[in-house]
DNA sequence: CGCGCGCTCGGG
DNA sequence: CCGAGCGCGCGA
């Protein structure tokens, strides 16, 4: 027969499909060798047919790989399929996303071992008198049955291979399994739930559309319910996938789902040997294990009759990809929800913008869960004004709000996090005396202070401004750009209380995941008091000695030249604020600002996330940014200047076109250089959007796929996360 | 993507 | 006249 290949070589030029000879047997979505252009290389069977339009000298055979299942089926196929078209994308490209990066690259080596068995009794077995290894292994053999050749070879070298050569014995390939899991004892049942839970979960069963959005405050109990929905499906033989951001999972979260679930459930995350990862991706292809459980590449789990698929924390950043294709978690997950007729839940306690209009629009459903349960009230947020402050002389990175609260803290024996958020390297300019921020006039954007030409710029619009001598609002000096690195931080707080035992914890000093585990270990075990560090110490980890949260500079976020800060901060609060007070304790948060009247803060400080969304949805209509537009920024990079520049041209010239042809689905269309122009060696320009509609999008990834060479790259962003 | 072919340029 | 260097097109 003749099998369609997919060779898995990622350029547009071997993006086609190459006829091959194969046998029969081999099933569609199979991984193969393909000799392809002098080599071999890995490719994909994504059709088979009798007949081939290719001259039959021309074609050449494929060879099977030793996967005991085809590793992509039907729905994979499809799916990948759909991304290449939408993306653009080499169909290898988002085949790969299909599969474990172990399976590619070969790492894993435990894949397949060797077992070797003796055929004939041992009395038969005829050898010659000093071949003493085969003799000595034939015994074992004949004693402990079939066994693995790894550990055959180690005890008697050679032995195995004389034998078989003797046709003594037989040599099978078999599959292990590593099992990350010590053996636990699991139970698969249902749990009560609170009333407010299981009307939740009727509620999603019962609803007939596809995405339901469960909006529920922090410590309303969403885990449970996502769990009750999971297990609900496994009881009645379906698969699931249940999506977290990456950094949740946490020691204490995976052994609380293994507890529940056991093997039936797959974990798919970073900490995992290369093995293990491998391992866990099979089970879930043999339908062996039917959840799976991971941050964003989990949504590509090899399962087949889906019954539910959860996003934990939807709003998250790190379910949108960040290389090509960059494929947005929900979009992906929407495609599969609907092939398999299931539902698609999401779940946050501050939603995004995007995702709630489309609730409130009513095109997802909408459940909400406003309770706590254990009907704690939400930690007392105190909102510290540094402009008072500073005009009182105190200019250090504390309070005297955080610093009362931090000696209360630590004289009761309780833990304290303060949390600083250095976001980039954004170069805000705010007022240290009246709290002004310089904004671009078109867009509501904070300005960007460029240091190589002495002005600040809008990232949105390009547009320039003369850098300020002084502040226009109250004609303060004290004008500055960036907050106090961590460091700092620690240190000035060391010297405010000697006694105190801080840690930590930052990209810059800690060095890999492990590191930050330890660190967040050590804390937890109350091995120091106060806890310094980055947003990465905001999401998902149990403190509950923690009384005090401080955020010491709430404007760095909220002044972030990114269309999304203002929902950012209120995200950010909401979930640091969730840091404090999680035991009997009731916890407390310092929010430092020079922006004390901000309607964002304030609406953090009282919860109002529906006050928050009123607020932010009616400003993004008025500036006409998503969701009622769509940022498309085309980046366009290369070591060579010159033939960046060249490619640029070339999809500028094509972009302009489709601008001239339809303006008014384009509310800002320019090229410019990227904020940073260089970056690892390579140079950087831009061609910025915002459309009216989304109908254009095809034809600009298509522009920007011809446009394509070899040296230069062509990303095409939708709603990027950061325009740097 | 990686190879080989063929064209070009430079040195002998 | 020959050898190294790079651009282009091909691969089933």
């Amino acid at each position: 027969m003749i099998a369609e290949v997919i060779v898995d070589i990622a350029a547009s030029e071997t993006d086609r499909i190459f006829d091959y000879l194969c046998e029969d047997t081999l099933p569609v979505g199979s991984r193969v060798r393909a000799p392809f252009g002098g080599k071999t290389v890995t490719g994909f069977i994504i059709g088979k047919k009798e007949y081939s339009d290719c001259p039959t000298e021309k074609l050449k055979k494929v060879f099977p790989t030793p996967d005991e299942l085809p590793a992509l089926n039907e729905e994979c196929l499809a799916l990948a399929e759909k991304l290449a078209a939408r993306y653009r994308v080499p169909k290898a490209l988002t085949l790969r996303l299909f599969l474990p990066a172990e399976m590619r690259t070969g790492k894993v080596r435990e894949l397949v071992r060797s077992f070797a068995q003796l055929c004939v009794p041992l009395e038969d077995v005829k050898l010659a008198k000093n071949a003493k290894n085969q003799l000595a292994c034939a015994q074992y053999l004949a004693q402990n049955g079939k066994t693995d050749c790894a550990r055959l070879n180690e005890y008697f070298q050679g032995g195995v291979s004389g034998l078989e050569k003797k046709g003594y014995v037989k040599i099978t390939k078999e599959q292990v399994f590593r099992d990350p899991y010590k053996t636990l004892p699991f139970e698969n049942e249902l749990r009560t739930l609170t009333p407010d839970q299981t009307a939740a979960v009727e509620t999603i069963e019962r609803d007939t559309r596809t995405v339901q959005l469960l909006h529920g405050v922090t410590g309303s109990g969403k885990t449970e319910i996502y769990l009750t929905l999971i297990a609900k499906q496994l009881q009645a033989g379906k698969s699931s996938i249940f999506l977290v951001p990456e950094i949740s999972l946490t020691p204490q979260m995976l052994s609380q789902l293994r507890a529940r679930f056991g093997k039936s459930c797959a974990i798919l995350h970073s900490g995992l040997s290369a093995g293990e990862r491998f391992d866990e991706w099979w089970r879930l292809r043999t339908g062996e294990a039917k959840i799976a459980i991971g941050a964003r590449s989990a949504i590509f789990a090899p399962l087949e009759n889906i019954g539910v698929i959860v996003i934990d924390e939807e709003h998250d950043s790190s379910y949108a990809s960040e290389s090509a294709p960059r494929y947005t978690t929900f979009d992906v997950a929407l495609l599969r929800a609907k092939r398999n007729g299931c539902k698609l839940v999401l779940g946050s306690a501050t939603p995004s913008v995007e995702t709630y209009k489309r609730a409130k629009d009513g095109e997802f459903s909408l459940i909400r869960l406003n309770k706590r349960i254990n009907k704690k009230p939400m930690p007392e947020i105190l909102l510290a004004d540094m402009r008072r402050e500073v005009r009182r002389g105190n200019n250090s990175a504390f309070s005297g709000a955080l610093k009362e609260e931090l000696e209360r803290c630590l004289s009761a024996d309780k833990q304290a996090i303060l949390f600083l958020n250095r976001r980039g390297y954004s170069q805000t300019v705010i007022c240290k005396e009246c709290g002004y921020v310089a904004k671009c006039e078109a867009c509501d954007v904070s300005l960007t202070y460029h240091r190589d030409e002495d002005c600040l710029k809008c990232h949105y619009c390009g547009q320039k401004y003369g850098m300020l001598s002084a502040c226009p609002d109250c004609g303060g000096k004290k004008l500055t750009y960036a907050g106090t690195g961590t460091q700092r931080i620690v240190a000035d707080l060391q010297k405010l209380y000697p006694e105190a035992r801080i840690l930590r914890m930052d990209n810059d000093t800690t060095s890999g995941k492990e590191g930050h585990y330890k660190i967040l270990k050590a804390f937890a075990e109350h091995k120091a008091d106060i806890l310094v560090g980055t947003q990465m110490i905001a999401k998902g980890h149990d403190f509950p000695a923690v009384t005090l949260v401080g955020i010491l500079d709430a404007d760095m976020s909220l002044h972030f030249n990114d269309f999304r800060s203002r929902e950012r901060t209120f995200q950010l609060i909401t979930q640091v604020a969730g840091r404090s007070g999680r035991a009997e304790e009731k916890g407390k948060v310092v929010l430092q600002t020079f922006d004390p009247e901000n309607d964002v803060l304030r609406f953090a400080m009282d919860y109002d996330y529906e006050g928050f969304y009123d607020n932010e949805i009616s400003l993004r209509a008025a500036m006409a940014f998503p969701p009622f537009s769509k940022i498309v920024r085309v980046l366009i990079t290369g070591e060579d200047d010159k033939k960046t520049l060249e490619a640029l041209r070339e999809v500028y010239v094509g972009l302009e076109q489709l601008y001239t042809q339809n303006p008014e689905k384009f509310l800002f269309f320019n090229k410019m250089r990227a904020p940073i122009k260089r970056i690892q060696n390579k140079f950087r320009y831009q061609v910025l959007m915002r459309l009216a509609e989304r109908d254009l999008l095809p034809y600009i990834y298509g522009i920007c796929a011809d446009a394509k060479t070899r040296e230069v790259l062509i990303a095409v962003e939708e709603n990027p996360t950061n325009l740097s």
